[in-house]
RNA sequence: GGGCGCUUAGCUCAGUUGGUUAGAGCGACUGGUUUACACCCAGUAGGUCCAAGGUUCGAAUCCUUGAGCGCCCACCA
């Protein structure tokens, strides 16, 4: 035992062990309709990236819930998977190609693809190891990606059915136009930011105005004023002149309550095609739509002259001949947002188009209404549901609570959200994604036009075909020919916004459209646990579409985690270099410290400051509980260290007795956990009945509060304080007191089973290290591993520190190998890594079948959750105890203070209380051993020792008789200081006290408090006072 | 312009529904290495809880106003 290492070296383990669960089927629930399922849709990490602080936090913290429920007995089911990422990735991949010269449009869109495929598939192994290493215990054998057959077919069902029900449609808009990417972006893809620009004041016939874009000006087909503006009531309605830099013209003047009188002039130039607001005034006036800019940021055939320049070119030549012209009245400097691509910050240029739209305002019948319905009306009950927009059904199911967002503040930023979203592009002129369902006849949708007839399709919905509109056809599967003329189809070139299948993630991961057993028992899940940045981008996307298509939520609870910042509070980027790599991180401090790292300090909502000291200070505590375990092990307790060492054999054998093998087999209940000690207790009064010392019954009783702390805070998503609780009491209370009484008066049952706890408790938060450990409290028969593996884990404690090293050696050069020869082939040949990923698949998937459970050989993964029990809380023992510690205390501190030299042993004397000096006496030796005494005398009988010094610790008085080395001086001052402050404590009580309308308003326990706090002052203050005088005789 | 959050020890943060002589970790200082752990132990110092009002018997905690910092939404032609 002695030969397990000093330090936890973190690395040496997790593969290993995240390897054996893996294996053990322990992250692949089985459905069982007697256990509560617990379901996390884990936010899926972009295909193409790397592992950052963000998802190592997500992962952390959705991983202590899954492990939690899990070991509560739970049906936990965590889904991994990885997002294709439209934008992201095609931009990636075009920027690769830009190296070699090549843009998109030389290769190709079916060229394109294929190396956008072939990029994702090589870089998508990199994320899913990283998700392995932080220990997420996520079940691979149901892991899914966006754009997978699965949910691509998902997506294209789900984008016909809200056609069928009108809620997609396509029209001219204007849209955020990236002449970058080539695409539109949604309201939200747009970031602004701050420019110094030209105002420009122009003149307009009779009127001047001012822009800050001239070059629009050829798009003009208005001019617009406040209706209230008495300057302008005279030109509404009227048609003006206009000279311009191409001559004249004439525009219309309206009145338009978007106008701002006190801007400008109060006049403003409306060029519907370019311009949001301009757009809508257009629209409410009937105005022309005149595009003089086109796709590719360039002025077009309108702008005259100026055809061909950018917009900025434009500009400059604009403003130049209006000047010569004497159209300018004169330039003013000024601010304003400039709208941003989020993904390449190019200017946005806004645009009409033809798009795809989700109309958010449309009522519609929901499938849950529909379901109601025929319920009604079987009944013959037939009530008038009101019909609900998805925008009112997903604020709905927030009011209602059927959705909790946590913290509750962002409820109300949903709704803000929510009741401000106008309808939703869902078309993207790029070719990575879920291409539109979308198949057009040209001459079918001519033809029509042409005739203007009535269109003969109608909407006549054929098998799995809508068409609504001529040549028009909405299918989710591939359609080559016409069904009217039988002409080829083309199919709209078109990708949907990624975030309309994502928004899908919950339920097309489970099998949606298939009516899976894992849909039906699985959904909705239980948490979606996500950053607070993408509430809008993600969250709410996924309520409309669930609520849409499934008729119910996506998720109960909505738990949001803060961004993770720098210690400055600045936000971690490459550019500025204050990034941490939680990769580097594990590397140097293990996955456990990463994740408590993360979670300790964190509140929902809140960001977080992340800095190397606090990774660092988590890596100690690892290391604490590894050297607790290992002196519960290995310290010879006693000169027989075979009887005392509570993992020697014999112990283990008397304490593992034989009622376990029979329990097992009667209840089933306890297959889930093979844990030895929770049935013991549950089944026994073992220690009860034992000779349970003072110090025992003190540990059983706060580790009985731990218990229901921990599960409470869990339960309440209060992660952080859960996770400190377990950090102070091992620390604390098991390491700094129990283990320290434990080395006088042993008792191993109760350290096992206080340490075993803590295991569990500290399981979620920290998995490897506490799994580590119970590899040697249980050591396990049936190890499924291989068997180089296994000897990495099993020889480590019978052997020197050679062979274990050689061992773990031997599997990590196995393993690095196979993930060599993945990165070297870049995914092209992956004939070892896939053979090898498939066998394990195969394995699990074969335990999968079985009681996966039964086979988890001795995991503490697979253990049941502690329970509180409480026949072990001794509330009286609990406060002996905390006595003596204060005894201890207030002796090392009076020592500290006084200068006795550590070594020195002295006498104390204690007198108090009769029942406080039996359990005084009853733990003398520890006393002795903590505070360093020779000799300790104890005595019911106040007796006064005038040269000593004196400690008052509630009714209990401790001497310290040393005559020849204290200098009374010192110690009458420090005396006189405590009489100080002790008396202008209770001065402050007793003004409390005499307060009238205290004791007559204030509750009557807390009046009593307050007495009982005077009254133990007084009797301080006394005690002290008397030695003072003792000093001056 | 609208909204939200934060402000507690030198630093990073706890402080649940008002009742503690306001806590922890890191850092600092003093000492130690005692049958697990220097990734350790024992002890010390350090706070007008941003400011000003208010509610209350009682406020770090609730209300109002203000200041500083940070964020989100809308968007100015």
């Amino acid at each position: 035992m002695k030969d397990i290492p000093k330090t936890y070296e973190a690395s040496q383990y997790e593969d290993d062990i995240y390897e054996l669960w893996e294996v053990s089927g322990a992250f692949t629930p089985k459905i069982d309709s007697k256990k509560k399922p617990f379901t996390i849709a884990m936010p899926p990490p972009n295909a193409t990236g790397t592992l950052h602080l963000g998802h190592a936090s997500m992962l952390a913290i959705e991983d202590i819930m899954i492990r939690f429920k899990r070991m509560q007995g739970f049906c936990a089911l965590w889904i991994p998977g990885t997002d294709h990422a439209a934008i992201a990735t095609q931009t990636k991949v075009e920027q690769i190609l830009l190296e070699q010269g090549i843009t998109r449009h030389d290769l190709g869109r079916e060229e394109f693809l294929k190396r956008v495929h072939e990029f994702v598939e090589a870089s998508r192994g990199t994320i899913r190891n990283q998700i392995r290493r932080m220990g997420s215990s996520c079940d691979w054998s149901r892991e899914r990606y966006t754009l997978d057959e699965g949910l691509s077919r998902a997506v294209a069902e789900n984008f016909v059915k809200m056609y069928r029900d009108g809620l997609i449609y396509r029209g001219h808009r204007i849209v955020n136009w990236c002449p970058r990417c080539s695409s539109t972006l949604a309201d939200d893809e747009v970031v602004y930011k701050e420019l110094q620009e030209k105002l420009y004041y122009i003149k307009y016939g009779p009127l001047s105005l001012a822009t800050a874009r001239p070059e629009t000006k050829f798009g003009d087909t208005a001019v617009a004023v406040h209706p209230k503006d008495n300057r302008y009531k005279k030109y509404i309605g009227k048609k003006i002149a206009v000279t311009t830099v191409l001559g004249e013209t004439e525009m219309i003047v309206v009145a338009d309550s978007v106008v701002d009188p006190k801007f400008g002039t109060g006049v403003i130039k409306v060029t519907p095609a370019h311009d949001a607001t301009d757009f809508d005034i257009g629209k409410r006036h009937g105005l022309e739509v005149r595009q003089v800019i086109d796709e590719n940021g360039r002025m077009n055939e309108k702008a005259g002259k100026y055809a061909g320049m950018t917009t900025r070119e434009a500009r400059v030549a604009v403003v130049k001949d209006m000047k010569k012209l004497g159209l300018l009245i004169k330039e003013e400097d000024y601010t304003h947002n400039l709208s941003l691509c989020y993904r390449c910050s190019t200017p946005i240029e806004p645009l009409v188009s033809l798009q795809w739209f989700i109309d958010v305002n449309k009522p519609i019948l929901s499938a849950r209404s529909i379901k109601l319905k025929k319920k009604l009306s079987a009944h013959g009950n037939v009530k008038k549901e009101k019909l609900m927009s998805i925008k009112e059904k997903s604020i709905e199911v927030i009011k209602n609570g059927s959705i909790k967002i946590i913290p509750d503040r962002f409820e109300k930023i949903y709704f803000n959200w929510m009741e401000n979203l106008r309808d939703w592009c869902i078309s993207r002129q790029i070719w990575f994604g879920h291409r539109i369902p979308v198949y057009y006849c040209l001459k079918c949708m001519e033809a029509s036009k042409e005739a203007s007839e009535k269109c003969h399709f109608g909407s006549e919905n054929l098998d799995n075909v809508v068409s609504r509109e001529p040549g028009i056809f909405v299918s989710a599967d591939r359609l080559t020919k016409c069904l009217n003329c039988s002409k080829p189809l083309k199919q709209d070139p078109d990708t949907l916004d990624t975030w309309f299948s994502s928004g899908q993630w919950t339920f097309a991961t489970l099998g949606w459209p298939e009516k899976t057993a894992d849909l039906q028992y699985f959904h909705p899940t239980s948490v979606l646990e996500t950053g607070y940045d993408i509430l809008f981008f993600w969250v709410a996307r996924m309520i409309i579409m669930t609520t849409y298509a499934m008729g119910e939520v996506p998720f109960e609870t909505v738990y949001l985690h803060g961004l993770i910042r720098d210690k400055e509070g600045k936000k971690m980027s490459k550019s500025s270099g204050n990034g941490i790599d939680p990769l580097d991180m594990i590397a140097k401090y293990g996955a456990d410290a990463v994740r408590l790292s993360l979670v300790v300090g964190s509140t929902p909502g809140n960001d977080i400051r992340l800095y190397e000291e606090k990774i660092a200070g988590c890596r100690n505590f690892i290391n604490k509980i590894w050297n607790a375990a290992r002196f519960a092990m290995g310290s010879s307790l006693s000169a027989t260290p075979e009887n005392h060492s509570i993992f020697s054999q014999s112990s283990l054998k008397t304490f593992v007795q034989s009622p376990i093998e029979h329990i097992e087999k009667k209840s089933k209940k306890y297959f889930f956990g093979d844990d030895n000690v929770s049935i013991l207790f549950k089944h026994s009064t073992f220690f009860i009945s034992d000779n349970l010392s003072l110090s025992d019954k003190w540990i059983l009783t706060r580790l009985q509060r731990l218990i229901e702390k921990t599960t409470n805070d869990l339960e309440a998503y209060r992660f952080s304080d859960a996770g400190l609780g377990v950090y102070e009491f091992t620390w604390n209370e098991f390491c700094d007191w129990y283990l320290e009484c434990s080395k006088v008066q042993p008792h191993p049952q109760v350290l096992q089973y206080v340490l075993m706890t803590i295991l569990k408790l500290a399981h979620p938060f920290v998995p490897f290290v506490t799994e580590a450990i119970w590899k040697h409290l249980c050591p396990s028969k049936h190890n499924v591993s291989s068997n180089a593996k296994n000897k990495a884990f099993t020889d480590e404690s019978s052997n020197n520190g050679k062979s274990k090293a050689f061992a773990t050696e031997l599997s990590n050069n196995e393993k690095s190998k196979m993930f060599a020869t993945e990165l070297l082939n870049n995914g092209k040949s992956e004939t070892l890594s896939s053979s090898h990923r498939k066998n394990q698949t195969f394995e699990s998937e074969s335990l999968h079948q079985k009681e996966c459970f039964s086979y988890v050989p001795n995991l503490l993964i697979a253990s049941q959750w502690p329970q509180y029990d409480k026949k072990l809380i001794f509330t009286d023992e609990e406060s002996d105890m905390q006595v003596i510690f204060n005894v201890i205390t207030g002796i090392r501190k009076l020592r500290a203070e006084s200068h006795v030299a550590p070594h020195r042993k002295i006498h104390a004397i204690i007198s108090g209380h009769k029942k406080s000096c039996e359990s005084i006496e009853s733990q003398k030796h520890i006393i002795q051993r903590m505070a360093g005494l020779e000799r300790l005398d104890v005595s019911p009988s106040s007796q006064k020792i005038s040269d000593a010094l004196s400690l008052f610790v509630g009714n209990v008085e401790v001497y310290l008789p040393l005559k020849n080395m204290m200098d009374f001086e010192t110690e009458r001052k420090r005396l006189q200081e405590e009489c100080k402050k002790i008396a202008s404590y209770i001065q402050g009580l007793e003004t409390k006290l005499l307060n009238k309308n205290f004791i007559q308003r204030a509750p009557k326990n807390i009046v009593e408090k307050e007495k009982e706090k005077l009254e133990t002052a007084r009797s301080h203050l006394q005690k002290i006072e008397e030695q003072v005088r003792s000093f001056d005789s």
